[in-house]
DNA sequence: GTGAAAGCGCTAACAA
DNA sequence: TTGTTAGCGCTTTCAC
């Protein structure tokens, strides 16, 4: 009776074995999937375990078995609601599959060095990488053989594990679609120089555009932010030839857009200007936005993702590869018949 | 030159202790913030560490130290802008606290279940939970000693740590500024009935009507989504007396019964009808929306969230307490003069 | 199938 | 101030 520890202080596996009389290392086996071990042992060893409402020490466990199942996920805290989309999507299938999420959310460069310390010092498994990365912090990773997969990110020339959304088909949908309504003076909201999500969207939207015939009539650049569309959009509409159409480089700019052109210049959308964007944000489909987009399978990316990193823990040998995943043309209410001259 | 370990293999405080010629409780003392320790061992210790790349494995130093330095979050992964904004603010303020997040996303009864146990075999020195908790997960917690602040709930008549909003003046604030607008016929959309919020902000909101006039002529519940306030909002406007300003127990379905409204219902906001919500979510201040609120600290209570559980596991023997921040009534262009009969 | 024993990499007495 | 030593709680050979 007296054998159970301190009320208060942890069992540990010496406290079972004790009280089911049997070996320490029988109660790690009794734990650990896949051993060999008899029923009638395992039966001895969960009732005292549960007695003792004993759980294996996941921190020791890490330190012998040199795997943590912690994997980190850099985020930007960057206030723009794609970044919780994807967070929550990567959470949830993380704990699907048995792994914790240490979570790092990034405000700036310094986070980004930080995190990657941490993620040293707390030895986790895997990093997914949703935020701003530099080539030396990805081949420090690299060199301390911690698997990392970019989301929606990559550089070019260099082998790395990428999730990547494939828009070109969709975009070329969507620069049909606007011809079709009769557009032909495009204005384009491009995202921060350094966004390579932005580039390669702006590229495919120009060559789009080229395809179809068209001409950007003005351009200016914003943020990725809701707020950085306002300005951007006044820029976009004091040209001399005015687009009849906003191309923004994702959706949240391209909410902005919106909200300026109806609620502050007082335009109708999609009566006077047409807007689409990029992502399929949550957001976007509500009734005061239903904007047309360039949908993310986020919930897919997600899970390939996870799959990707697993596969690379579980087999560290396992060579790079870039998954493109399909990006889908959405048709909202915010791309109508462009208004007769 | 040869006592480099292994590359690849990753430098333990031993392997910095033989470069440096000293003993490997040196090394541990020189990362030790605040060890007794000279400037001379100091200089070479950190000069033999930097050459091998060493930083302390921070598994080790849990397992002995009983101090995992990470911190869960509980949160709900139900798709509601509060939620992220919430996360994030945590996340980035135990960054700097020098704490990591060990991140929850929960779906369902089970979730909890399961990262409570998580929590413990990872021995997370604390818990923050905006997520829902039964008291007996509160208790089983409490007997592992595990300390926890609720974040935005608490439970009745049992000792918690808590952050809460007070919005009792600012809901007056609010019944008086649509009273002033002539509005005496109120729809309330509740949120889910187990949800305490909810409870308490329709208290308030019933209370500050009964004093300052006027009644509630329909009522209805969602879950505090924004697609539940679509048909929500169809059932508050089919009554016989319909009112004339809708409240909503949150801003996310607030924005939906505005959006169900303009967009669906052909109704004119604020000229038809008027509408309030609760929380001031960046996305309600959307030129869309504009909604008028009541707004929590979201901030401020991340800030003393942090700060209390910081507190207690630092000091584990520090009594409950339950802090309550001042909401505040913020006027936005949802809310106008009530339209004559 | 089971037990004994050797660590994983670190911190924290305790001596010197 | 520094070094020696004993673990933290577990997994994993290795005999039996």
């Amino acid at each position: 009776m007296s054998s159970k520890p301190e009320i208060n202080s942890r069992a540990t596996s010496y406290d079972v074995a004790r009280l089911a009389g049997v070996s320490q290392s029988a109660v790690s086996r009794c734990f650990k999937p896949g051993a060999s071990i008899s029923k009638k042992m395992r039966d001895k060893v969960v009732a005292a375990a549960e007695e003792l409402n004993y759980q294996p020490n996941a921190i020791a466990r890490s330190l012998i078995s040199q795997r943590s199942h912690m994997v980190a996920i850099l985020i930007s805290s960057q206030i723009n609601f794609y970044y919780p989309e994807v967070l929550f999507q990567l959470s949830d299938r993380f704990s699907k599959n048995g792994l914790r999420v240490l979570l790092f959310t990034i405000n700036g460069e310094e986070d980004v060095a930080d995190a990657i310390d941490q993620i040293w010092q707390y030895q986790a498994d895997g990093v997914i990488s949703a935020s701003a990365l530099s080539i030396e912090q990805h081949q420090l990773l690299q060199r301390r053989q911690i698997p990392v997969v970019m989301f929606n990110r990559y550089f070019y020339n260099l082998p790395t594990n990428t999730i990547w959304c494939d828009t070109e088909s969709a975009v070329n949908e969507m620069i049909s679609h606007l011809k079709d309504f009769g557009h032909s003076k495009f204005g384009l909201l491009r995202g921060p120089d350094y966004s390579m999500v932005s580039q390669e969207r702006m590229r495919l939207v120009r060559q789009a555009i080229d395809t179809h015939g068209g001409q950007i009539v003005s351009e200016s650049e914003g943020n990725y932010r809701y707020e950085s569309a306002a300005a951007a959009t006044q820029e976009l509409m004091q040209h001399r030839v005015k687009p009849t159409a906003i191309i923004a480089a994702n959706d949240m700019m391209a909410m902005g857009v919106l909200d300026e052109l109806k609620n502050v210049m007082g335009k109708s959308v999609p009566a006077d200007v047409s807007v689409v964007g990029f992502d399929g944000i949550w957001a976007a489909s509500f009734a005061s936005y239903e904007l047309t987009t360039v949908r993310q399978p986020i919930g897919r990316m997600a899970e390939a993702a996870v799959e990707m990193i697993v596969d690379r823990i579980e087999k560290p040998t396992t060579s790079t590869e870039k998954r493109y995943l399909t990006g889908t043309f959405v048709q909202g209410t915010s791309t109508g018949p462009a208004k007769a001259k």
